[in-house]
DNA sequence: GTGTTTGCAAAGTGTTTGCAATTTA
DNA sequence: TAAATTGCAAACACTTTGCAAACAC
């Protein structure tokens, strides 16, 4: 159901988000969000619009993920301690990570079960519940 | 129950885990282990050091801390992509992680329930299942 | 035109490492 | 005294920042 979205799609979001769109965050958003579930860190994204022939600085790289998590478009996930990682599925969902390889892979939703949630601490609200399942080759 | 450890368990453990109990080490071991269950870095370690005039360089900490990770008598805990949080309790729990000041807190046992942990994926083996419920105030 | 964004290089932060001096067994 | 450990400072990897040039509206 969910097809690549136009074009117009992700400039629509990104004015939607306030930013401005210019052809780095244009290019950026579109490798990230016409192109299904991805994991990825800011090195990566870089060298894969390199590779693409898009034009950005690892610097904006940087700027621009940050700007897409405060607007939502992705979200960070903590696995590592050194290096950040960013998933294009904001929805609530969990994830394995391959300790040997550094992937993330998404935990399929009927695989499983947090049944009970706890109360946040008085005086905080609750932002998040990650589950993260690490695993290495066996 | 479970009461402070006396010197000797802390330096027994130590040579259990094929690591010479040299001055450094003992003392960094007696103020995580004597103490209850606790969260930290190697900064915030280090500096408790320093107060207690206990003198070891970062350095020490930093390897420090890897060893006993190792050797299981602390974990680590990723809930910060910039710096390396460790705790004390090494038994199966899970946290809170308070955004605005950067605290972990213990979720009593009662209040989670992961009822279904997923498979993990074909030649893999499970490592850990790591639940993080972030918090900020409200 | 005016304010925003980019890219570069420099600076910053947390962590690791090489190696001489020290300590442990 | 032989092997392991420490501390220092330098090196590292990842990320952020200052600022002039380029760009969007």
């Amino acid at each position: 159901m969910n097809k690549v979205r136009p074009y117009s799609k992700v400039l629509e979001r990104l004015r939607k988000a306030g930013l401005r769109p210019t052809r780095q965050r244009l290019a950026l958003a579109k490798m990230l969000l016409e192109n299904g579930n991805r994991h990825f860190s800011a090195e990566m994204l870089h060298a894969e619009a390199l590779s693409s022939s898009v034009r950005v600085s690892l610097a904006t790289v940087y700027n621009t993920l940050h700007q897409f998590t405060i607007a939502g478009l992705i979200r960070e996930i903590y696995v590592d301690s050194s290096r950040s990682y960013f998933d294009t599925n904001t929805s609530k969902h969990h994830h394995f990570f391959h300790e040997d390889t550094a992937q993330l892979e998404d935990i399929p939703d009927d695989q499983i079960i947090v049944a009970k949630t706890p109360d946040p601490p008085a005086g905080t609200m609750l932002k998040s519940v990650d589950v993260v399942v690490r695993v290495s080759a066996s």
